[in-house]
RNA sequence: GCGGGGAUAGCCGAGCGGUAAGGCGACGGCCUGCUAAGCCGUUUCCCUAUGGGAACGGGGGUUCGAUUCCCCCUCCCCGCGCCA
């Protein structure tokens, strides 16, 4: 949620971040205009309301004088209905104005590339040693800007659909038939595969500062729409039937929500999570993309950087989240490239967002692995995080980042690390820990 | 799930129909070679702000007036039951 006395004083500043984001500022307008009315309602409520204390003290110095109070009586209830009826109006108002206020975007970043959709969004690094099919050159280098080393293979990669089911490290009939599309079974040294991609996740994530979280894998409606706009969010969420429960996206979700209601100490900042999770989304909308394999599905797991940080820290933190996952993928040796998202892809959350794209030898396309965002103070507003200033009590930004979503990363790593003759080799880093070169 | 006890400010904690004590911590100031102590102030939210309003886990009710009495709900603690 965007902060109320912005859209009071200096409403320009949303304005002109619709336009940047090519969206219509008519919310901006409603906004303003349910919030005047809300005020001028408070204002004549706030006054009857000191009328009416007033008269109430008046009745208690009566009694207790033992005078007749009865036409002083009289008066308050009759200020009581009156109040009843701004009230009325008053919450009716209010919450009219705060379903407004809530879907009011976050303020684009000033540095973010100004564009409507994803075609705008700009790779600005690129890192590693891509292997590239000689048929995919040219598509290569046009997703590369030619900025990226990479050697020419006459070998093709094969999907990783076809080689994990055909190696009997995935199954994914069987999957279908007892859950549906887009779920998996994973087999054999793929679960050890992952299991050790985990576990060095977090012992990176750990030496790096950050406190370990396994969070709940459910929350509450109230907690999910703290932490994101639920309407929007509503469609990818399964609810548990018959509860108040929702399954999480995200473990972004249920950490932001951590320290809702809460009042910290400046001293404690910064405060970062490494979040463990699985993660169901229904892809409602995704129907025909990445329908086989394990790239798109409706359950993985996931480990997520998530900090809550100084205002005047956001924009450090975020460099250093991505940098994070940077340092983690070079370590993979996975090629990649950074994508600073534009504008008009950002989402109503993200002041600005960057994501890691992998290279993917048998798709020849560089697709999505890591998501940085800097939420600034949009998220903590709505779940009221705030730290004692020498002012105050401020809002903390919220910044969180993918470090690994499992299957995207494990199919990164079958792509990457395939031979010709459909073994895997993994990557020198997990090797002590899996016991195991190749697979 | 059943019975009993709880929930008051950043934390601790009194009040139990007349309008939120006190302590700790934090911040600002005074004092002071410096620190400590001491003293004063601030320390939930909202508004058009020398003022006013709201807030005692949440929601409803009784009352001129509810932290206090009544009802419903949530969460925590103790015991029992059930289960891993």
């Amino acid at each position: 949620m965007i902060d109320v006395s912005i859209l009071r004083k200096n409403p320009e500043v949303l304005f002109e971040s619709q336009k940047r984001r090519f969206q219509d500022d008519g919310i901006i307008k409603e906004a303003i205009k349910l919030d005047s009315e809300w005020r001028e309602l408070l204002r004549e409520s706030n006054n009857l309301k000191a009328d009416k204390n007033k008269l109430v003290r008046e009745i208690g110095e009566k009694i207790r004088k033992g005078d007749s109070a009865d036409s002083v009586k009289a008066r308050a209830t009759e200020i009581d209905r009156e109040i009843e009826n701004f009230d009325a109006r008053l919450r009716e108002t209010e919450t009219k104005r705060d379903d407004v206020l809530k879907k009011i975007p976050n303020i684009v970043d000033s540095l973010a590339p100004v564009a409507k959709d994803e075609t705008g969004n700009a790779a600005v690094y690129f890192e590693g040693l891509a292997r590239v099919y000689k048929g995919d050159v040219e598509s290569f280098t046009q997703q590369s800007g030619g900025k990226m080393k990479n050697e020419v293979s006459d070998f093709k990669a094969k999907s990783h659909v076809d080689l994990l089911v055909k190696r009997g490290l995935a199954n994914l009939e069987s999957a279908a038939s007892v859950a549906g599309s887009r779920f998996y079974y994973l087999l054999g040294d793929l679960v050890l595969l992952e299991s050790t991609l985990e576990h060095y996740a977090l012992k990176f994530l750990q030496k790096k500062g950050f406190t370990l979280v396994e969070p709940p894998f459910m929350l509450n409606k109230d907690a999910t729409n703290g932490a994101t706009d639920f309407t929007a969010f509503e469609d990818t969420l399964y609810k548990i039937e018959g509860e108040d429960l929702y399954l999480i996206a995200t473990s972004e979700h249920p950490i932001a929500a951590f320290l809702s209601n809460t009042i910290l100490e400046e001293d404690n900042l910064p405060l970062l999570y490494a979040g463990i999770s699985p993660c169901f989304r229904k892809e409602a909308g995704a129907h025909g993309k990445d329908t086989k394999g394990i790239f798109r599905v409706h359950q993985f797991n996931k480990i997520e950087q998530f900090a809550f940080v100084k205002p005047e820290d956001s924009k450090n933190y975020h460099e250093r989240l991505l940098e994070n996952a940077k340092e983690f993928y070079r370590a993979l040796e996975i090629p990649f490239r950074v994508v600073d998202i534009a504008t008009g892809d950002l989402g109503n959350v993200a002041s600005r967002k960057f994501d890691i794209e992998a290279w993917y030898p048998a798709q020849g396309l560089f697709r999505e692995v890591v998501s940085a965002s800097n939420v600034l103070d949009y998220q903590a507003r709505r779940l009221k995080v705030r730290y004692r200033g020498k002012e105050g009590n401020v809002y903390v930004h919220t910044l969180n980042s993918t470090l690994i979503a499992t299957t995207r990363t494990l199919v990164a790593i079958v792509e990457n690390n395939q031979k010709e003759d459909g073994s895997i080799v993994v990557p020198k880093v997990l090797r002590d820990e899996m016991g195991k070169e190749v697979i």
